[in-house]
DNA sequence: CGCTAATATTTTGATTATCAAAGTAATTAG
DNA sequence: CTAATTACTTTGATAATCAAAATATTAGCG
C-alpha cells in the first residue's frame, strides 16, 4: 500500500471511532438518554414509515433476528417503537416509531446532516461526485466480498 | 441537505455496518476464530511494537480504563496481547502483542488494505487526494464537537 | 383437506462489552 | 513523610450478541 493508502486507512479508523463515540456523547446531551448508540441505530434502520419488517430491519444492521428481537423488546418498552402485526400475514411484524421514536428519529438526522455537510465542505459538486464514486467503489467491494 | 448529500449519508450508513460484518465474517473463516470485532480492533489499536500503555490504548479506542483492563484479561488469556509493567513507572503497563497477536495483526491489515484499494479504485492521485481532504474536514469536525 | 415444509419471529442461555464507582499500588508535591 | 494524584484493575449492573430451541403461521403437495 502507499503512504498515502495507509494515511487514508488510518484516518478511516479513526474516524470510525471518533463518530460513533461522538453520536454516544450527543445522546447523553439530549432528552433521550435513555438510548445507546446502537438503540439509536435501530430506529434509524426503522424510519419513518411503517414498512419494514423485522427481517428487513435485522438485516440492514446485519444483526440475527434474536438480537433484534430483544432489542425492540427494549425499544417498546421505552416507547420509542411499535410492532404492528400484518394483517395479510400474522408472522410478520412490521416496525414502526412511536411518536417519541420519531422525535429522536428528527435529531439523529439532523446530527447526521451536519456531519456529512462538514465532510462535503470545500469540495465542488464535480468533487462530491467523486467522493460518491469512492463510496461506490467501497460498497461494490464490500457486495463482492459477502 | 441536497439529494446527493442525502445519498451519500446513506451511503455511510450502509457502508458502516457492512465493513464490520465482513470483517466479522472474514474472522470465523479464519484461524483466529475466537476473537469478536472488538477483540480485533483492539488488537489493532495496540499494533506491532511495545510502546502504547494500557490508557493510550484506551483513549484511542475511546473506552474506559474499567472496559478496556476486561477485555486485556481475554486478550491475556486466549494468548493475543501480553502486559508489560513499565521499569521506569510501576503503575504504568505497556501492552504489546505476542506472536499469534502479531499473526492476526497482519492478516487483519491485509484486508484493510484491500479495502482501501477498492475504496480507491478508479481515481487518480489528485482525486485520492481530495477523497483524504474529506477525511480532514471530518476529522476536524469530529474533533470541535468532542 | 390434512400433513409436512418452510418461514417469521421470539425466547433462552452463554459470552462479551460497557460504564461508574470502588479498590490497589506507585509516584509526586508540599 | 504524609497527602494528593496517577495508572490501572476489579466489581456489579446492564446491554449486545449469537446459536439453538420454541412458537406460530403459512405454503405445498398428494
Amino acid at each position: 500500500m502507499t503512504p498515502q493508502g495507509q494515511r487514508i486507512n488510518d484516518k478511516l479508523v479513526a474516524v470510525y471511532n471518533d463518530i460513533v463515540h461522538l453520536e454516544e456523547i450527543e445522546i447523553k446531551k439530549s432528552q433521550f438518554k435513555d438510548l445507546s448508540i446502537k438503540e439509536i441505530h435501530t430506529i434509524n434502520a426503522i424510519g419513518m414509515y411503517h414498512r419494514k419488517t423485522s427481517s428487513e430491519v435485522a438485516q440492514a444492521l446485519k444483526v440475527t433476528p434474536g438480537t433484534l428481537s430483544v432489542s425492540i423488546n427494549n425499544l417498546v418498552r421505552k416507547d420509542y417503537v411499535e410492532r404492528l402485526r400484518s394483517d395479510d400475514d400474522h408472522r410478520i411484524i412490521h416496525l414502526g416509531l412511536t411518536r417519541r421514536g420519531r422525535l429522536m428519529y428528527r435529531l439523529h438526522q439532523s446530527f447526521h446532516r451536519q456531519m456529512v455537510q462538514s465532510f462535503l465542505t470545500g469540495l465542488d459538486p464535480q468533487e462530491v461526485t467523486l467522493v460518491e464514486k469512492a463510496l461506490d467503489n467501497l460498497q461494490h467491494f464490500l457486495d463482492e466480498h459477502a
